[in-house]
DNA sequence: GCCGTTTTCGGCCCGACTGTTTTCAGTCG
């Protein structure tokens, strides 16, 4: 059985929380945390570089030592110094710092000094105030370690993209009514636009001595004060999600804006630089000794450190940096870019809209082409069309273009893969059709090999175009199911075929490593919506966020092309 | 443990807020 990727980044994450709890080395541990996500942030499996022979040191954060640890990983499934570790440290101690305020320092003396190993041990000995007694440690801190443990159960789960988009707006909305601000921005993950984000980052420029913070903490959606200072606050809203909120003086913002949308490991790689040059940067700018050299603007604190501005999807120390030094930077697809929608559903399925609501809505976003991909039969939940119903759904499609002016919609379907990997519908019917969406919808539990030989069989019939939603993920509901991507990558360019980044904001499926992975082998992606209304036409907004974050490039998108190009590529080789 | 427009050894990002302190350690982002 393969190792993946993201158990081999969870042995390195977990080996340095216990190592902090043991008080090691600090840059030990965060070498174990920057090569854990190197790991879990690539694409190819690191089982199949190490099978290939390939000298993972050549990897950013991976030098020899860890790289023979994970050829053992890769050998064993173990990671022998872990368990070495885990003999002195109990491997339960590192859940004890999810906890909020709990960091290995208190972790390491609640251990050493009442014995407390787990969850239960530490409501057990906050309730009998026995850890207000410990050096360090007082009334208010064990207060704090009960409130926290009462509340664990499922706050801990990152919240959708949209939905904080949602939550975001309103406060911003909220914000921007306080007298004397200038700029209120959103910052961290969610400008990143990362597919969940944790808690939200707002930026504020405002006159030194405003009342933003008050204004701030007095939101009627906040339920928790968790700190408060005159430039940075911390609060919880009712939907359970954290907000922190920045204020500076409108000379630093672009300073500010930098370090607050971050990611950590971008700001830590950024200000690096700015030590090579000499410079110290920090969140009110770019400094040569007290003098600022730099702040306003993000494009100027990136100018002075000799790096193209970055986009925030890119911020993520994944090699953006050294592009931008070297001036070759990606120019990233944007909305503007896409010509066209390749996946949705009307209400001849499980759609909520007509085909002509759906045709003219999508002609409202400026498109010059709509695939309708109505539901085949096996996906009888959805009211899934058989080879009659498509026929008719055909002509329905034909009439409508013949008095439609401004927009093509192309005859398609969202044909489900059968579990032996057969179409769900007979040839006869699908080369009728300009182009075939294919999907599974069934039997997502399959084993890997399965898994992928099914897939791999449905790309082998000559009419499927585009492997929609190829991971069947759901945010916070399905894990991806096993499946090889690398090999069906590897297949669907061979046979002139194109995965979709599904831009519904539950799926978002690629994932940014995936579409990264595409782009480097050569692969077009079809960033396609799934609407099942005329207003889900607008999750576009998503899949290009999403895209970006795998720096995909408008070559890189099949539906950026125009009408008659697409055809084109819709001609399998 | 990683890494190199100063380096193969000696560095490794930077600041705000809190609680328990009487000048700072711990935590967080």
């Amino acid at each position: 059985m393969p190792v993946h990727n993201a158990e081999i980044a969870a042995l390195f994450d977990r080996l340095a929380d216990l190592l902090e709890i043991e008080d090691a080395n600090p840059f030990r541990v965060r070498a174990y945390r920057n090569a854990a996500r190197t790991i879990a942030s690539l694409g190819p499996s690191v089982a199949g570089l190490v099978a290939a022979g390939r000298d993972l040191s050549e990897l950013p954060g991976i030098g020899e030592a860890i790289a023979e640890k994970i050829a053992i990983i890769v050998k064993t499934g173990r990671l022998p110094q872990l368990a070495e570790v885990e003999a002195r440290t109990p491997s339960a101690l590192a859940y004890l710092m999810q906890i909020d305020g709990l960091g290995p320092k208190r972790v390491k003396a609640l251990y050493r000094q009442l014995d407390i190993r787990s969850f239960e041990d530490l409501a057990r000995a906050a309730r009998s105030g026995k850890i207000r007694e410990l050096d360090g440690f007082g009334a208010k801190t064990e207060a704090m370690i009960l409130q926290h443990l009462d509340r664990r159960l499922g706050a801990t789960q990152r919240m959708r993209l949209a939905e904080a988009e949602d939550i975001a707006a309103a406060l911003v909305d909220h914000l921007r009514k306080a007298p004397g601000v200038k700029d209120v921005s959103v910052a961290g993950s969610l400008r990143r636009r990362k597919d969940t984000v944790g808690d939200l980052d707002i930026l504020v420029t405002a006159a030194r001595h405003s009342r933003v913070m008050r204004h701030f903490v007095e939101y009627d959606e906040v339920t928790e004060i968790v700190s408060q200072g005159d430039t940075r606050s911390t609060v919880v809203l009712r939907s359970g999600l954290h907000v922190d909120l920045r204020v500076v003086p409108q000379v630093s913002f672009g300073a500010a804006l930098c370090y607050f949308t971050g990611s950590k490991a971008h700001n830590i790689a950024v200000r690096r630089i700015g030590v090579a040059k000499g410079c110290k940067v920090n969140e009110y700018g770019v400094f040569k000794g007290a003098k600022r050299i730099a702040g306003r603007t993000e494009r100027d604190v990136y100018a002075t450190l000799g790096l193209d501005y970055i986009e925030p999807e890119m911020r993520e120390d994944r090699g953006e940096i050294e592009l931008a030094a070297k001036g070759r930077l990606p120019k990233l697809v944007t909305l503007d870019d896409i010509r066209g929608d390749l996946h949705c559903h009307t209400d001849l399925t499980d759609g909520r809209n007509t085909l002509e609501e759906m045709a003219t809505a999508a002609r409202e976003r400026g498109y010059e082409y709509l695939a309708v991909t109505d539901h085949s039969k096996h996906v009888t939940v959805a009211h899934g069309l058989d080879k009659a119903g498509l026929m008719a759904a055909i002509r329905r499609i034909d009439r409508l273009n013949a008095r439609l002016d401004g927009i093509t919609i192309l005859k398609s379907a969202e044909v489900d893969i059968l579990e032996d990997g057969r179409l769900d519908l007979p040839d006869s019917v699908l080369r009728e059709l300009d182009l075939v969406v294919c999907a599974v919808h069934y039997k997502f539990n399959l084993p890997e090999k399965k898994q992928t030989t099914r897939i791999l069989r449905a790309l082998d019939n000559r009419h499927c175009n585009i492997l929609a939603h190829p991971s069947g993920r759901l945010i916070n509901v399905r894990e991806p199911y096993e499946v090889d991507l690398q090999a069906i990558m590897t297949a669907a360019r061979e046979r002139g075929c194109f995965l979709e980044l599904n831009a519904q904001p539950a799926r978002l499926d690629l994932t940014d490593v995936h579409c990264r992975m595409a782009k480097d082998m050569g692969l077009k992606v079809a960033i396609s919506t799934d609407a099942h209304s005329t207003g889900q036409l607008d999750y576009m907004r998503f899949g290009i966020g999403q895209a970006r974050r795998g720096w995909l490039e408008a070559r890189d998108v099949l539906n950026t092309r125009g009408l008659s190009e697409l055809r084109k590529f819709l001609k399998r080789v």
